[in-house]
DNA sequence: GTTAATGCAAACACTTTGCAGCCGC
DNA sequence: GCGGCTGCAAAGTGTTTGCATTAAC
């Protein structure tokens, strides 16, 4: 059963039709790892659609977002979307060669403990994208 | 003597020439603790030259930036720039109120520690805006 | 006088919106 | 068939760029 028929489910439950655009965008997300950007989400469905347009895959996104089915990330003042399934976790994306990796969210555990002790502040550390050097591209010394 | 007067000195030196918009822009970032927008900054110095172009901030911000003599941040997919007197530190920005505070830069020394022992990953937290809901807007729970 | 910097306008990338027609239900 | 969804085009941000003119040195 593959990933996105949960989501699918979910959306025809509220009452959303189910078009071949949104069930499309969605394989596009489920069918990769990682955050994806719009381009590319764009470009795989209209490999199977032709004629689907950006707009369409915005308002999809935006309504996934809505419902907490995907999460969006910002990295370099684009968006990048992902499927939410499970727990929350974080990305190190490297600068350079532009790969990215998972983090586990506990490492910003800490961090959001310390602010919420010692100022109040609840910090939005939920699907953060980390931006760095990664070891290759460090040994490298590009 | 002025924040920005060793700016100005320090471009001088380099060769650069001490036009009215570059040392409004650089009044305009002094006069103003914390990080700043590009749309303030404009409206700023317009009040004291109004021929000035958006584009001509952006080109000194970005000179500014290049010498590391502001720094840059993102929030909600734009740019502010803050002046760089001093050590690196983070912000604290309410997404309810808007009101900012500022973070000691040890708060994420212990997360670039782990990702530099762990993964060998270089993580960019030189000076970051963290999102979040201050103490007193998460009281009125809005 | 040179040449860098400006103002203006146009282009840019990304995202949103208005609207008429279409199609999932 | 109703109403939500789409495609298209246009507009809206925030930022950058090309170019002739201006002004700092």
């Amino acid at each position: 059963m593959a990933r996105q028929t949960k989501v699918l489910d979910l959306l025809k439950e509220q009452g959303y039709r189910l078009t071949p655009q949104r069930v499309l965008v969605l394989q596009a997300l489920a069918e990769r790892e990682g955050h994806v950007g719009v381009e590319e989400i764009l470009h795989r469905v209209q490999a199977d659609y032709p004629y689907i347009d950006v707009a369409t895959v915005y308002r999809t996104l935006q309504l996934l977002k809505r419902h907490h089915l995907v999460t969006e990330i910002e990295v370099g003042g684009t968006s990048r979307y992902e499927f939410a399934d499970g727990a929350g976790h974080h990305h190190l994306v490297c600068r350079v060669c532009g790969r990215t990796s998972d983090l586990s969210p506990s490492y910003l555990l800490e961090l959001r403990d310390r602010l919420v002790r010692e100022f109040g502040f609840q910090p939005d550390l939920e699907h953060r994208a980390l931006t760095g050097r990664c070891a290759e591209c460090e040994a490298k010394g590009g």
